[in-house]
RNA sequence: GCCCGGGUGGCGGAAUAGGUAUACGCACGACACUUAAAAUGUCGCGGCCGCAAGGCCUUGCGGGUUCGAGUCCCGCCCCGGGCACCA
């Protein structure tokens, strides 16, 4: 058994003196550089897991170290309360969500305390107390107020033996995630947020964000999708109507040998209709049924049918066929494409299972000036030269996009055009734990948003929670049931809740004025701190969560309540906590409870631990053995000082120790510079927060070898305090609760955690010498100790002096040589 | 299929601007202390050859650029993640 030391009351009386003086509190001050530093607040779901440790630990070392280095730092913590896992709780435990919540919040809050991560506690935000979520629905209504907030008939995944609406993650496999049945499209209306009048922006916002990593602003920009191409109307052949398609190909246009429709495109029953009615009916109810089921699954084999009537090219005059198919989505584009066969591998497969013409537009550039007559052999997608397309041919791709666009224009049957992937977010949840969404139908005024002086609607706290019906609150009458504010008359509430990422699109607003009663925060407190300095979570936000919250900032700036248009300029997306390969989860049984953690080696053993094992946007694999060795470590620095505390017994004002006290002495003060330097740069700048803890125990490592040395001289006494001293302090954003005992144990007054940072000097961090590499034809042969900065000349004779480059060199003068100043030699033989 | 990451000892990882590959830690081995074990300490620890001095090889694979490549370029392989009929 590894010797111990008594961590669990150490670290009791520092959380107790750090809260006593409320050391974490954050107030404004203009007069130091302030530094927001963020991390995702976590679902209260019961316990903490090695995720948030991680999270928390990796937040709360650059949080101490920023403090320490003089930044009016702004820490806080919260709980994003609401949503289904409290309903499904309640349902199995019959437990009422809010007990649940606030018991698993008590929980937590209490882990969080153990583990030492400095919060300021009095800004807790808690997204299911009405004076939270009171201010998503002011929102809402000013969202209202602007057209930002409407509602619309819509698809929705239907759970028939659940009766209730299931997000789209909550379906698995085309079922219902709880009861397996198989899950239903339904109609109907919902609330939405039009998240596309901002697409342009959020992508454009892009440029801003440099310090994201490059796979989650492509992930974004995925998932917002901007196109640009055209809308053309193409006319029904035998009628005035006009069916309209995008295209990102407007190029290939002439080689459009057909249109498809998709089966849910609104003017499907007029093309049905006919002697044939009954069999293309058939089709598309089918297909429709098809579609709907797959709708997450991806892709299927195609299918379609020609419904006989043709539709009239605007740019040939050419009649082509129209097709319904199952591979055109309704909610993309026109829900209608043109078919050019010979340049999208798409319509390409489906012509040729159908027998469709197939007609080259566009030559390969390689192949300029051939004739393209027949059918090809295969789709050819990139960009070219027009051929077969009349008063176009000979122009690029490029131009002809740019002109055959302009001359719809000018003909008036389209018009260039960008859309967008991103569709506007659906909020409505047909669940009882969520923000009621303030609306109220009256008969006679029709939809009335809830006066801002009646806010908050409350969740009634009385509900029956059975999981067998939709929605809770529709049930309620004592909810449902209520005047119309304009008329006063009987009147229904919305009985909708909002989706819970609304909650988490701006609780960083909030933590800035968290009690603030007369908006959701001051205007001017948000100017004081945000935007956040340094935003760490995982990267499974990467796109919901991390893009509406930057709507959300956008939208709240355009109310005008700040003037930030980015919130998270800095996003450090945490890896994943793995253990045997896999993500830490309950059905892998695979979980390490860091209370039994805790109990064994102490908060800061497992902080160290888990930010010195790997670097904090890599996966993290978790081995009990790595955690040993660095409880030892904490042991041994504690042991070292313990060892030598009377070297802090000379007064403060001791000389700060210099070069000129022996070998040993000036050794560990230049080892001493060296890591504040490094481990200030590795937190503050690089964020390698791994490195700054190996570079912490190689000081360590090298006082401990020199310790005996050190203690014979007072020149060495004071390396000795000047090492121990920094050793300390460089710790205490990882082991704060050893390092605050460390420092009182060693003479301090006062909170180590409140007092400086170290500073290098930069002259005594300097190497006396530089080990110069030499070699010859690339290969390292020798080396040798130089003075700094050597000038490359004599670095270049001195290398060539050496008795095993002249035999490498075999007597035979050099080549060429290149020097690198304090670096190396590299001689061509 | 498309778009991102990543591949370095037995393991986690380091190498910041193209310049000493394998820092730090773990595991392992030898030794010291001990009646013994644990703990602790000291030393060793990429592979091959060699008594040694030393030599050769080595950052997924194959090429290239360069005096010099883990790092840059081209082509593959494997692993992880995201999107997935987006016209």
């Amino acid at each position: 058994m590894t010797e111990t030391y008594d961590f669990a009351a150490i670290e009791q009386k520092w959380q107790c003196a750090w809260e006593e003086e409320r050391a974490f509190r954050a107030e404004i001050d203009p007069s130091r550089p302030k530094y927001y530093c963020l991390e995702m607040y976590p679902y209260p779901s019961g316990r903490i897991h090695m995720g948030h440790v991680r999270n928390y630990s990796i937040g709360d070392v650059i949080a101490r170290q920023k403090r320490m280095a003089g930044a009016n730092v702004l820490h806080p913590i919260g709980w994003d309360a609401l949503g289904m896992p409290a309903e499904n709780a309640a349902i199995k435990h019959g437990t009422h969500p809010k007990t649940w919540t606030l018991g698993n919040v008590d929980h937590m809050r209490t882990q969080l305390k153990r583990l030492g991560i400095g919060y300021d506690w009095d800004r807790e935000v808690n997204t299911c107390l009405p004076d939270y979520y009171k201010w998503n629905q002011w929102i809402f209504l000013r969202m209202l107020e602007r057209g930002l907030a409407y509602r619309k008939e819509s698809w929705v995944n239907w759970c028939p033996q659940c009766r209730t609406v299931l997000a789209n993650e909550q379906v698995v496999g085309g079922g219902c995630w709880r009861c397996e049945a198989p899950v239903a499209q339904k109609k109907m209306e919902q609330w939405f947020l039009r998240i596309t009048a901002y697409a342009e922006e959020l992508l454009a916002g892009h440029a801003a964000l440099r310090k994201w990593p490059e796979h989650v602003l492509q992930m974004q920009k995925n998932w917002i999708g901007r196109s640009t191409g055209a809308h053309v109307r193409f006319g029904l052949d035998g009628t005035s109507k006009e069916i309209e398609v995008f295209t990102t190909r407007i190029d290939t246009i002439c080689g459009a040998t057909f249109l498809v429709v998709s089966a849910e495109h609104p003017i499907v029953p007029e093309l049905v209709a006919g002697p044939r009615a009954q069999e293309l009916g058939a089709w598309v109810e089918r297909t429709v049924a098809e579609m709907r089921q797959r709708r997450d699954v991806g892709e299927t084999e195609k299918d379609g049918v020609d419904t006989g009537r043709k539709a009239v090219n605007p740019f040939t005059g050419e009649r082509v066929p129209i097709w319904l198919a199952n591979y055109v989505l309704m909610d993309y584009g026109t829900g209608a494409i043109m078919g050019v066969p010979a340049h999208d591998s798409r319509d390409f497969e489906f012509a040729r299972s159908y027998g469709i013409p197939v007609r080259t537009v566009i030559a390969p550039p390689d192949r300029a000036g051939e004739r393209f007559d027949g059918e090809p052999a295969e789709v050819y997608e990139g960009p070219g030269v027009l051929v077969n397309s009349g008063p176009f041919d000979g122009l690029t791709s490029e131009r002809a996009m740019d002109e055959m666009g302009k001359h719809a224009e000018d003909k008036g049957f389209g018009r260039r055009s960008t859309i967008f992937r991103l569709r506007d977010w659906g909020i409505s949840r047909q669940r009882y734990w969520g923000t009621p969404i303030p609306v109220i139908y009256c008969r006679r005024d029709g939809l009335v948003g809830v006066p801002d002086e009646d806010l908050p609607v409350e969740l009634p706290f009385e509900v029956k929670l059975t999981g067998e019906e939709g929605s809770p609150l529709e049930r309620l009458e004592s909810f449902v049931r209520t005047t119309c504010p304009k008329c006063g008359g009987p009147a229904r509430r919305e009985t909708d809740t909002m989706d819970t990422f609304v909650d988490s699109s701006w609780y960083f607003f909030r933590y800035c004025s968290p009690r603030e009663t007369a908006l959701p925060f001051r205007p001017e407190d948000a100017k004081a701190w945000l935007p956040v300095d340094l935003y760490i979570g995982g990267v499974e936000h990467a796109i919901l969560h991390l893009i509406y919250s930057r709507f959300f900032t956008k939208v709240l700036r355009d109310f005008g309540l700040t003037d930030v248009s980015e919130p998270f300029p800095h996003y450090l997306a945490q890896g994943m906590v793995t253990k045997d390969g896999s993500a830490m989860s309950k059905s892998k049984g695979n979980i390490v409870d860091p209370d039994e953690i805790l109990a064994r080696y102490g908060a800061d053993a497992l902080r160290l631990f888990i930010i010195f094992a790997s670097p904090p946007d890599k996966e993290f694999a978790w081995a009990e053995e790595g955690l040993e060795g660095c409880y030892r470590f904490l042991v041994r620095v504690r042991a070292l000082v313990h060892e030598n505390l009377d070297v802090f017994a000379a007064p403060e004002a001791a000389p700060a120790p210099t070069a000129g006290g022996g070998e040993a002495a000036s050794r560990v003060v230049k080892k001493t510079h060296q890591t504040i330097r490094k481990v200030t740069e590795d937190i503050g700048v690089r964020f390698h927060l791994n490195t700054a803890v190996s570079s912490i125990m190689e000081l360590c490592n090298l006082t401990r070898k020199e310790r005996d040395a050190l203690r014979e001289t007072p020149a060495g006494r004071d390396a000795l305090r000047l090492a121990l001293g920094s050793i300390i302090r460089l710790l205490s954003p990882f082991a704060p609760h050893l390092a605050e005992e460390l420092w009182q144990r060693t003479g301090h007054q006062g909170l180590l955690m409140l007092s400086a940072w170290p500073a290098h000097d930069a002259a005594l961090a300097r190497e006396e010498t530089a080990t110069v590499v030499v070699q010859v034809n690339g290969k390292v042969r020798d080396r040798f100790e130089a003075a700094p900065d050597l000038p490359e000349a004599e670095l270049e004779a001195a290398a060539l002096a050496l008795p095993k480059i002249q035999a490498a060199l075999g007597g035979k003068p050099p080549r060429k040589v290149i020097s690198v100043r304090n670096k190396l030699v590299s001689i061509v033989g």
